[in-house]
DNA sequence: TCTATCTGATAACTCATAGTTATTAATTAT
DNA sequence: ATAATTAATAACTATGAGTTATCAGATAGA
């Protein structure tokens, strides 16, 4: 008489949502249509609430319906991450850390932060995922990560950050460039170069972090902008492309043709963070914090 | 051959995790114990980790059984949500929002707010709570509230913060006490005296500013502390208990012959916030930011 | 207009498994 | 010893998920 809401009724909702289509959602989770259609039906009942709108030869979310697949949604990746967790621990680990960075992190700190943890908490199992600045934000606001090494100075909403280093930018210019470290004066020189740089897209933060460099100087730079990795900047550089501005740290460990002239004359510092979910509750994240502080 | 996980054996598992006894908690739950004894173990096989330890004489809790607990607390909570704002969006309304608030704000901006907000927004279900600060801020972080208004002004990690008001702090004397708003000078006039205050215990961060005003002035009091409601602090300043420090809007709405000294001359006053979880998908949160600012 | 085809809902079946009762084995308390 | 606990095991029952077959309504094409 009275059912329960179980966790089948929940993947045939999330399936159905998706397909918007009876006998080809029942395919996809290999039942049948009638049995998709009863179990569907049952969980209107349970919730109290219509959640498809079935036409004569459509069918449509209702706004209780759209709501609650982005709830399922959630839900679900909350489960793989607890069946995750769970198998760790039950293997006698602690936690599994999922740790996100950003490439030009990737030579630095990172190997060192990683050596120590491991070596204090051999219990804690970390994966690596490398990925753009505001990628990692959205994926720590979602639970699908738990840190992230990321160039930005503020926190986002709803993350806590910690700062962990700081350096100056560096101009990247051709090897043969007329401008070098000893004649460089003003970024004025660059006036009729193109810029080579990380789009908006790929951290706002960054982004408006370069531009001010170029507005404390009252200069506005031909743009060219480029979500990519250091090595293709460079490459770009050596081909005459134009000049770029990176942090100082990234013309190590490449093998590039290309002159760093290190603008320690600017205010602007690039700076590394960690960004965590303070809601977070991996027993993993206490572990990392005590080694960056 | 190969089951699901259901919340079936979530709801056995979360009970038992309670109980930690398989006869009691199976009777909890209205079936036998072979019954549980079974599911649980298909929780532990599909999980592939120990949950319980089965002593001869007892049951306890796994490192894994300890974290899917907590987990499990969690999710269920979230269901819970789920079912109440799909219930609502389903009869039409856009959203239910569960809303916070300390008893001195009850009279101030509280009602206007709630007042704009359903004129504006007919379709939002608002439920309102009375809560000390703190329990607002773990209700926020465990998804139990969407709101809260709270005197502090700081932001907590992982919710967010606004500024709705500013007032002054006021002395509470009683009505024939020799100092009044004439004659007041310094807080020291009072070194005699007890003052009442809200203990570290309902918030911190309240607590912190109100002693920063002793400190200010190189004088440590007599401190009684209680956590209880501003009528109750009226009346123990009436009944010659001592003398408390307020927000000075409180005056407003009690009727107690008690003297009010605005303390504007320091630089402490007190802050009426608003704290939000940024992680929350609610639909009316949006809704309610707009008209605050 | 008559088919052919596609949609989801309905009805009646069957079968896997959640939950049952009865029992065991091992402990502790009296 | 005996009684009273505990959880696990075995064998049974019955509920309801999933099945097949079919229907009813809509669309599109000939």
């Amino acid at each position: 008489m009275s059912y329960q809401i179980e966790l089948r009724h929940l993947t045939y909702f999330n399936v159905l949502a998706e397909e918007l289509h009876f006998r080809k959602a029942a395919e996809r989770l290999f039942i049948s249509q009638p049995g998709l259609t009863r179990q569907i039906r049952q969980l209107e009942i349970l919730f109290g609430a219509l959640l498809f709108e079935r036409g004569k030869r459509f069918v449509r979310l209702t706004d209780a319906g759209r709501f609650l697949k982005a709830e399922t949604d959630i839900l679900f990746s909350q489960l793989d991450y607890i069946r995750v967790q769970l198998k760790k621990i039950g293997e006698g680990k602690r936690a599994a850390l999922r740790i996100g960075f950003i490439g030009s992190a990737a030579q630095t700190v990172i190997p060192d932060i990683l050596y120590r943890l491991n070596r204090k908490h051999p219990d804690i199992d970390v994966s690596l995922n490398e990925l753009p600045n505001d990628a990692q934000v959205t994926a720590l606001l979602d639970n699908k990560l738990d840190f992230g090494f990321v160039r930005q100075q503020q926190a986002p909403a709803g993350l806590s950050l910690q700062k962990i280093s700081e350096e100056p930018f560096a101009l990247v210019v051709p090897a043969k460039h007329p401008v070098h470290a000893k004649n460089f004066r003003s970024l004025r020189q660059f006036e009729k170069e193109n810029f080579i740089l990380f789009g908006r897209d790929y951290s706002n933060d960054y982004y408006q972090l370069v531009m001010s460099i170029f507005s404390d100087c009252n200069f506005i730079p031909r743009v060219h902008h480029q979500t990519v990795n250091a090595l293709t900047i460079f490459k770009l550089v050596e081909k005459g492309m134009g000049v770029a501005i990176v942090p100082a740290s990234l013309k190590k460990g490449y093998d590039i043709p290309v002159r760093f002239i290190e603008l320690n004359r600017i205010r602007q510092r690039s700076q590394l963070s960690l960004l965590w979910n303070p809601a977070s509750r991996n027993p993993g994240i206490e572990a990392l914090l005590e080694l960056t502080r």
